[in-house]
DNA sequence: ACCGTGACGGTAT
DNA sequence: TATACCGCCACGG
């Protein structure tokens, strides 16, 4: 299993309506300090493939990408699409965070 | 081996 | 809250 398998495995995870950031999932994925290696590999990933690539954010919940580029719109509008709050190419963690409620009631309540 | 680059992160201002 | 910097890691030239 390469790491490329497994931060792909991850992204797979992460449930519609909500986001995680890069270097949460380099740390679920088993690669802590590798959040570029996550984009890398995201960036390598083809359109097609049916990967969640938009719900993955920055640690501080911006888009990786310039809001007025192409990519970065195509992102806010696929977390739209989801229910996921995008204000000025920023999304809100503490409401829209994977695992926030388990960080909240436990892994227990989940 | 050296250096620059990047879908990143944390701290200091 | 927004920038500016600097640290990190994997790659490629």
């Amino acid at each position: 299993v390469t790491p490329a398998d497994r931060i792909a495995n991850l992204v797979a995870r992460i449930p519609a309506g909500s986001v995680a950031s890069y270097g949460q999932v380099a740390d679920l994925a088993g690669l802590p300090g590798r959040a570029r290696l996550v984009g890398k590999v995201l960036r390598e990933t083809p359109p097609d493939r049916p990967l969640p690539w938009h719900r993955v954010l920055r640690a501080d919940g911006r888009i990786a990408f310039p809001p007025n580029s192409e990519s970065g719109r195509r992102q806010a509008d696929r977390l739209a699409e989801e229910g996921v709050e995008v204000r000025g190419g920023r999304v809100d963690l503490a409401r829209f965070g994977w695992n926030l409620d388990a960080v909240l009631w436990g892994p227990g309540a989940v």
